[in-house]
Order: C-alpha cells, then sequence, then structure tokens
RNA sequence: GGCGCCGUGCCCAAGUGGUAAGGGAGGGGCCUGCAAAGCCUUUAUGCAGCGGUUCGAUUCCGCUCGGCGCCUCCA
C-alpha cells in the first residue's frame, strides 16, 4: 500500500496517515443543513470529501463514509433565539418541518448525483437521533461539564483543559459578540460556552421531551452522537468547511473527548471555500450563505446551460486548501440564469478531453502501451493524490501523458464519468435528400462552383445538417 | 483586538532552496476554395513590493501593500 500524506489542522502539517485499525477508516463529515438546496459552494466541500474517500479506497482502504444531515436545530437568524430556520421554511413554503426536510433531503441527494458525488454509505438524520443526544448530555451532566439556565443546557467550557486547541483559540482575546447579528446569552458562565440543549421550547413545532425540558438539541450535539454511534468513541478522519473550525468542531471536540475522555477524531481536515465574485460590481463581494438567499445552486448551472460535472472538473484543478474564485455574472434580474468564464474554461476543456479519449481509442492510440510505462505513469499520479490530495497536480499529469487507459484508471478518483461521455457523436444516417444536396454541393465543388458549393452547406445547414469535408469524402452530421 | 489564509503569465491554477506543471485564451504554422476539427509550435530571466539569510530564493525570515475567512448554529 502507498504512503498517504494528509494535512491535519490539529497540528498544522502534513502527516502520513495510519489509520486506527489497518485497511479501515472512520470517516465523518459534516453534513447539509436541509431546510433549502445546497449552493455550490457547500458542494464544493461535500466534493472534497468524495475526493478523499475515492482517493482511500484506490488505495485499497475500506472506508466507512457517515455524513449527517441536519433537519432540526437552526434558528430563523443568529440574532433570535426562538424560531428554528426549519420552521420558517416550512411556513415560507407551506409543509411541515418533517416533509419539508424530506423534500431538501431528496434535493440533497440528486444534487450529488449530478455532481457525480457517491452518497456516504450512512446519512443519519439528526431528528431521528434525539435519544442518543440526550444520553451524551446526561453523560457531560453526570461528569460535571455541564449547567442550566432559563435557555437550556449549556456546556462548561472552563470544565475542559484544552478548549480550542484545533482552532488555536486564544480565549482572552476572543471578542464578545464580534458579531452584531448574535445576541449574547447573559447567564452563560463563559462567553464560548455552548448551548447542548434548548429547554423550555413548547411552542416549538419541533421538539421533545428531555431532562431538561421539552425543547430541541443544540447544533453541535448531533455530530457527536452520530459520529460516536456509527464509527465509534474515537474515528480516523472528521472533515468539513473550514469556517467550522472554531466553533462547531472545536465544540464537538469538547463535547466528545469530555464525554468519553478519549480522542475524538484523529485527523482533521478542512475545505476552503468557493468565493463568488460580482463580475459587474467587483467591490462587492457576494457572500455564499444559504440564509441570505440568491446563491447558486445545481439547478441554476443547469439552467445556465452548464454540465454540472463541468463545475466538478473546475473544482479538480484547484487545490481543496486553496480559496477558489468564481467569476459570476447573473444573465437575469430574478437570478435564475448565469456565466462565469472559469465554467466556460472547464466546460470546454472537459468536452475537447471527452473527445480527446474518444478519438484516441477509436484510433487504437495509446501513448502508454507497455505495462511498465504504464505503471510508473499510475504510480506518479497516485503519489499526487496521496499527497494531500493534490488533484490539481493529478488532473495536469493526466493531461500530460494523455493516455486514454490512464485517464479512465483514475477517472474512479475523479469522477468524470468517461465511460459515458467519451463517446463520439452517434453516426445518424441523414435522410437521401440531404444526401442528394451533399452529392449536388460535391460536383459543384468539382467544377469550382464555390459559390453555389456554399449554397447548398446554407441549404443543408437550414435543414438541420453539418457538412464537413474530409480527405474521404464530405461527413454529414445533426447541428447541435 | 485575536486566530488563520492568500497574492505565480491575458484568465484559472500546480509547484520547488538550484532555476517556473497543467487547462483555457491569444500568436504563428501544417491542412484547407470556404468552414470545422485535428496536429505542430509559441507566450513569465519571472512568481505583489522592499529588505535579510544563503554559493544560490519564487520557495526560508522580517517588514510593507493588497485581498479574504473566522471569533457562538455560514461548507
Amino acid at each position: 500500500m502507498q504512503d498517504i500524506f494528509l494535512y491535519n489542522t490539529l497540528t498544522r502539517t502534513k502527516e502520513k496517515f495510519l489509520p486506527l485499525v489497518p485497511g479501515k477508516v472512520g470517516l465523518y463529515t459534516c453534513g447539509p443543513t436541509v431546510y433549502n438546496f445546497a449552493h455550490i459552494g457547500n458542494l464544493r466541500t461535500f466534493l472534497f470529501e468524495d475526493l478523499l474517500t475515492r482517493t482511500l479506497r484506490f488505495n485499497g482502504y475500506d472506508v466507512q463514509w457517515v455524513m449527517n444531515v441536519t433537519d432540526v436545530g437552526h434558528m430563523t437568524s443568529d440574532g433570535d433565539a426562538g424560531e428554528d430556520k426549519m420552521s420558517v421554511a416550512a411556513q415560507r413554503e407551506n409543509l411541515d418541518p418533517w416533509s419539508l426536510a424530506r423534500k431538501y433531503e431528496d434535493a440533497f441527494r440528486f444534487d450529488m448525483q449530478r455532481l457525480g458525488i457517491h452518497l456516504p454509505d450512512v446519512l443519519p438524520r439528526a431528528t431521528e437521533h434525539i435519544e442518543e443526544m440526550i444520553r451524551l448530555n446526561k453523560t457531560l451532566e453526570e461528569r460535571g461539564f455541564t449547567y442550566e439556565t432559563p435557555e437550556g443546557l449549556y456546556f462548561d467550557t472552563s470544565k475542559s483543559s484544552d478548549y480550542g486547541k484545533l482552532a488555536r483559540l486564544r480565549l482572552d482575546d476572543q471578542l464578545q459578540g464580534a458579531r452584531a447579528d448574535v445576541n449574547v446569552d447573559s447567564e452563560k458562565r463563559n462567553p464560548q460556552d455552548f448551548i447542548l440543549w434548548f429547554g423550555n421550547k413548547p411552542t416549538h413545532i419541533m421538539k421533545w421531551d428531555s431532562p431538561w425540558g421539552v425543547g430541541y438539541p443544540g447544533w453541535h450535539i448531533e455530530c457527536s452522537a452520530m459520529s460516536m454511534k456509527y464509527l465509534g468513541d474515537t474515528f480516523d478522519i472528521h472533515c468539513g468547511g473550514n469556517d467550522h473550525i472554531p466553533v462547531h468542531n472545536t465544540n464537538e471536540i469538547a463535547q466528545s473527548e469530555a464525554a468519553t475522555g478519549k480522542t475524538f477524531a484523529r485527523y482533521w481536515m478542512h475545505a476552503a471555500f468557493l468565493n463568488l465574485k460580482n463580475k459587474e460590481n467587483p467591490n462587492t463581494k457576494l457572500k455564499m450563505s444559504k440564509s441570505k438567499g440568491g446563491f447558486i445552486q445545481v439547478q441554476t448551472l443547469v439552467d445556465s446551460g452548464y454540465d454540472p460535472i463541468a463545475y466538478r472538473y473546475l473544482c479538480l484543478q484547484a487545490h481543496y486548501r486553496s480559496e477558489l474564485e468564481l467569476a459570476w455574472e447573473w444573465l437575469d434580474a430574478d437570478g435564475k440564469t448565469g456565466r462565469a468564464d472559469s465554467l466556460d474554461t472547464a466546460a470546454a476543456s472537459l468536452k475537447r478531453l471527452y473527445e480527446r479519449i474518444a478519438r484516441a481509442e477509436k484510433d487504437n492510440e495509446e501513448s502508454l502501451s507497455e505495462n511498465s510505462q504504464f505503471d510508473a505513469a499510475r504510480i506518479e499520479v497516485l503519489n499526487a493524490l496521496n499527497d494531500d490530495l493534490n488533484v490539481p497536480k493529478a488532473v495536469g499529469l493526466l493531461h500530460t501523458y494523455a493516455s486514454p487507459r490512464l485517464w479512465r484508471a483514475f477517472d474512479a478518483v475523479l469522477g468524470l464519468d468517461i465511460e459515458n461521455h467519451a463517446v463520439l457523436p452517434a453516426e445518424e444516417e441523414a435522410p437521401a435528400e440531404i444526401w442528394k444536396l451533399v452529392e449536388a454541393r460535391l460536383e459543384a465543388r468539382k467544377a469550382r462552383d464555390f459559390a453555389r458549393s456554399d449554397a447548398l452547406r446554407d441549404e443543408i445547414a437550414a435543414l438541420g445538417w453539418e457538412v464537413a469535408d474530409s480527405p474521404q469524402g464530405p461527413t454529414l452530421k445533426r447541428k447541435q
């Protein structure tokens, strides 16, 4: 087995990956909140996780990938301690929160599929793990890590000796309420204490009984409860967007390690953001945010004429720890369609790639026909992937080798669906009357009557066919 | 105030203490009546700026400028 090196946020270094159990990997990744569609920024992170999983599997690991589905517990805005986002969206769409969650969970699965992202092995829903969360909170309570306020049950971060180790927080220098949209609960003992259970929420639609009153779970606890349920108290890799480092993941570690006394996740990997640039107004940064609306989703790409795989290919060309800028230009006022240069480029490049592979295979051209050459190239590309998922380098190498065989081998990781895309356009037989025009044009060309030849080309085009001259004679194909 | 990230050709983007992958786009060429495709070739003495360390820095260190993320429920 080849060595794999991964950048671990805990140590801020690339480390050799050694799983807990040889040959097996337990992977947990923070999943979607399902009160709205996922946007392509969210999906960039899931795509990174897909690439990680595929790379590990390519190396022969047996990977168990768990991703939570958050279908409860988010507030309307960060300053609102009352309603959750599920309820508000439910009212907006005239659906009960449960149906709403299923609707967007289905949409999430569909979008994942459209981007060629393999679904995780387990997609546990928060609402189906309330028991586990309550049990975990009880454990924390028994171990003396909690206290109650009228708002609910809190985790006391001062009881955790190494709180903030992931983010390397210096707690004294953290500004409480640095964000104006977050209100501060004055009953908290320490600014960074976080809620484990919201009690006293009897009017809430999604609510459950608990030792701390009727209410619903705090946001962080679901990830601890579900990851430990499916992967054990200690597991190998935990992933997420890098915005989760200071708060969400930090709190996951605090509560999990407080409850078990063991290391939670051993390797932490975080994906950088996709940033949206506003083309007309470069000074205005568009924030890819679900709660603020107006974001680009997979359907937006489709409606704009892009194959979602082109977006995947674009993402493959940037390292997961680098921010990726997308200069998106909306084409219509209601924000349904748009375009981006980098996506145009990616789409064009991908189309040519498919054609090259298909043509090379048809003509039996293989640059790495010797097995020894192939094996050496394969190791080289694999080493790029195993070096902290350097997919851009791997793609560069694949382009350089230009070997259909190598492309196909690594499509198991890249997921460009070469199998179904690298096909020459079907040779559709044109009707006899079209061929008559082609014959006539051939005659005209022989007679060097190019005016007539061009007129016939136009006539053929008007009937929906494109004629191309080749050394073997004219060929016809359907106009696209 | 704190934590952290980034600045590589027209665009996107790898990379390295020893002299800049790859993808697009553009230029030139082959082919071609035209068109399209294909193929070949070409484009950074340079990696924000200024210092320092070094035989040698784009790569390490410092400062400056510029951009960005997070600091309690945004991937």
